[in-house]
DNA sequence: TTAGAAATAGTCAAAATGACACTAAGATAA
DNA sequence: TTATCTTAGTGTCATTTTGACTATTTCTAA
């Protein structure tokens, strides 16, 4: 019998020196061998009385003191040479938190935030597992309304195309913009807006919530709610 | 530790006593408890020395005596309550075999082959995995190629035209099929047409080897060819 | 009061889509 | 030999979607 274990990739929105949006994932550093004192995915063994996305839960809480709203099985890895020591396989999920969920999140010695497009080798096969979760990200995010899974509960279309521009990497136009999420119908104005700008005051919008955040095909009926597929085009 | 065990969805396209193009697959028999003498997806245990996807290979090519080309991770079930008799994880793959590869599959006492539509109750979770595997095909195929995996070598634009709309479930327009594909690129004419037919001789076509049949991404680095993003879209 | 800045609305041409008509080329029936 | 049937393959056209832009609105700060 092989050893089984979960990791997660959990993505943040967060600007970079020069202001833009940028992609930062959080690591632990590993306390024992294989690969002991090099980064990797938050995560650990699988219990015997906890499900898959149970144990993803917890060992993420444990590890980096996160809890993401959002959180998705990515793939399972199980490679006969995954790890030099034993054989693991390691089934990984993928989650996204606000910027204002990362308060709560440890930060020290042994947790540490990066740049996605700027990762320390990090042990086992994680740079690849991290490569593919951000493959999926921006793939989901031309169909699917994850981009939610970055905000608070109210935003302003800015602060959603800035998502948009971060996950996707390109920016996007304005006006393209509105027209393309106001047609998919997934946001609300909630008649609030925003003021102390120094231009003209942004309205706030929140989610549709009668529509899922996600789209996972019949497998919303283990424990989520029900699905409305909504396609979200690319702009310019 | 919790058991960890390999599935797979292998599904085949067959017409129905009506001439329509379904969606087929096979299941097995189960020989031990749980859920003894019911209908099963074809799968087993992972051993010591094997990675997920050998395994895969390995219990279809045993159970099935199938051998499909294409084998993608479905995706982990992990559920507590999946079975009666100790907890389970069981990682899913799923599959296409054309229907000339299914000559060489074993049935019988054993093995039986259903409509994707037409399933009896099968053991564990196995109808919800069905499930989420024609869903799972059914949104590919408007992205990727894999309508492909269904057919042989050679094939005219009528025969894949059929595969569309034997998954998806819903007829398409000839011309616009057409002009679907030919934008798309991934097929060259072979310059041979079929003959016999009781009108106008259609061409044969192949697959453009050049472009990779699926599309996982940096996951493809993992023993597979480049990958080349083509969008195919509706029609009709 | 005015300049600046982003919010929001509107315009327009190009591209994509869906519906459908038309011609081509074989087999077969009359 | 010719008419007919059937699907292959081509072409047309109106509608919708997209991307690039322009114009207007409504704030703050100077």
């Amino acid at each position: 019998m092989r050893t089984l274990a979960v990791s997660t990739v959990i993505f943040t929105l967060r600007p970079d020196d020069s202001g833009v949006m940028k992609l930062w994932l959080p690591v632990v550093k590993r306390i024992r061998a294989p690969f002991e004192g090099m980064w990797a995915l938050p995560g650990g063994p699988l219990r015997e009385d906890e499900d898959l996305i149970g144990a993803c839960s917890r060992t993420l809480l444990e590890t980096t003191g996160l809890e993401p709203r959002y959180l998705e099985q990515l793939y399972a890895f199980g490679a006969l040479d995954r790890s030099p020591e034993g054989s693991v396989v390691s089934i990984v999920y993928w989650a996204l938190v606000g910027q204002a969920e990362t308060v709560s999140a440890f930060e020290g010695e042994n947790v540490h935030w990066f740049a996605a497009d700027d990762l320390p080798q990090l042990a086992f096969d994680h740079n690849l597992i991290v490569e593919y979760a951000l493959w999926r990200l921006r793939n989901k995010m031309e169909y699917s309304r994850i981009a939610h899974g970055f905000l608070g509960d109210t935003f302003t279309l800015a602060q959603l195309r800035e998502v948009y521009e971060g996950v996707l990497g390109r920016a996007l136009d304005p006006g393209n913009f509105r027209r393309m999420i106001e047609a998919s119908g997934s946001v609300v104005a909630t008649g609030h807006r925003v003021s102390g700008t120094s231009h003209r005051p942004p309205q706030l919008y929140k989610y549709d919530t009668s529509i899922d955040l996600t789209d996972q095909g019949p497998l919303s009926a283990m424990g989520k709610r029900a699905v409305l597929k909504k396609k979200l085009e690319k702009t310019r």
